[in-house]
DNA sequence: AGATATTCCTGGAGGC
DNA sequence: TGCCTCCAGGAATATC
């Protein structure tokens, strides 16, 4: 499932197709992905130039020069098909550039989500507006001020987009795991030195998803490709009754609807 | 306010 | 083999 690293990858694959590219053609193939599809959405982004790929949290947008930011989410089962040969079941929108290179948007599940919001106003964009600092930004000191007099467990607390935002439940797993911290523990009540052992846990098991995926990147160069996955390996996430490393095994339970992997011989 | 539950959706896995 | 049930997940929304 497309979770940052994902997105980053995908917003650095769309910038190769789209970046300085005028979009020649849109069809929105359904009216609405998890929201409404804007009913000018083809009028607007029909002309324009691309001016920009960025990512916000699990978010990528792709801003025009006409003062518009196409923004996705991939939700569980997003990806982009990059100069597809056909056009398949969940193809929900098409876009084609001034090259003739063709962007399918393609989502099963369709909990991802595709909105054109004015980019000026991005910021207070009620999705946008509640969202906490980047996972890649965010310090020890932020994140403990962030997390001070939170009672609930901090598995839960790095799942809220609010806190810290975009961190889903693999790497949330993952860094746990790494920083040695129980997924119950109370969020307020983990002190510095682990707090930091944190932070550093979350940015490497990002930075290293992200440079994997820029090495499957590095690759793509198939006509009918798509950009949204790469394979990595994880030490707990989905491996519930494995081995861990220090000899113990690897657990599942549910928090908050949810599976939380961890090592209960590692993690306290 | 904070914590918890429910909803959306479909393909794939597993049981019989 | 086919049919059934269950499950995965992020974010919005509702309820306590």
């Amino acid at each position: 499932m497309p979770e940052l690293p994902e997105v980053e990858t995908t917003v650095r694959g769309l910038e190769r197709v789209l970046h300085g590219r005028r979009i020649a053609r849109v069809e929105a193939r359904r009216p609405d992905l998890r929201r409404a599809l804007p009913h000018d959405l083809g009028q607007r982004l029909t002309g324009a130039r691309v001016a920009g790929l960025r990512r916000r949290a699990k978010y990528g947008l792709i801003d025009t020069d006409r003062g518009d930011t196409l923004v996705f989410h991939l939700g569980m089962s997003g990806r982009w098909r990059i100069d597809p040969t056909e056009l398949e079941k969940h193809d929900h929108l098409l876009i084609e550039t001034d090259e003739g290179r063709r962007l399918a948007l393609n989502d099963p599940r369709r909990f991802g989500s595709l909105d054109l919001v004015r980019t000026v106003t991005l910021e207070n964009w009620p999705p946008f507006a509640a969202l906490g600092p980047e996972p890649l930004d965010i310090t020890a000191a932020e994140l403990k001020r962030r997390l001070a007099g939170r009672s609930a467990p901090i598995k839960l607390l790095l799942l809220d987009q609010r806190i810290v935002a975009g961190l889903g439940n693999i790497y949330v797993c993952e860094a746990l795991f790494r920083a040695r911290i129980h997924p119950k523990r109370a969020g307020g009540s983990i002190g510095t030195e682990r707090l930091k052992r944190l932070v550093e846990a979350v940015h490497a098991v990002l930075a290293e998803a992200i440079a994997a995926g820029g090495s499957t990147l590095r690759d793509f160069a198939a006509p009918d490709g798509e950009l949204g996955y790469f394979s990595k390996k994880f030490l707990v996430y989905d491996r519930d009754g494995e081995p861990c490393a220090c000899g113990g095994v690897v657990k599942r339970f549910v928090q908050g609807g949810r599976s939380t992997f961890y090592c209960p011989r590692c993690q306290h």
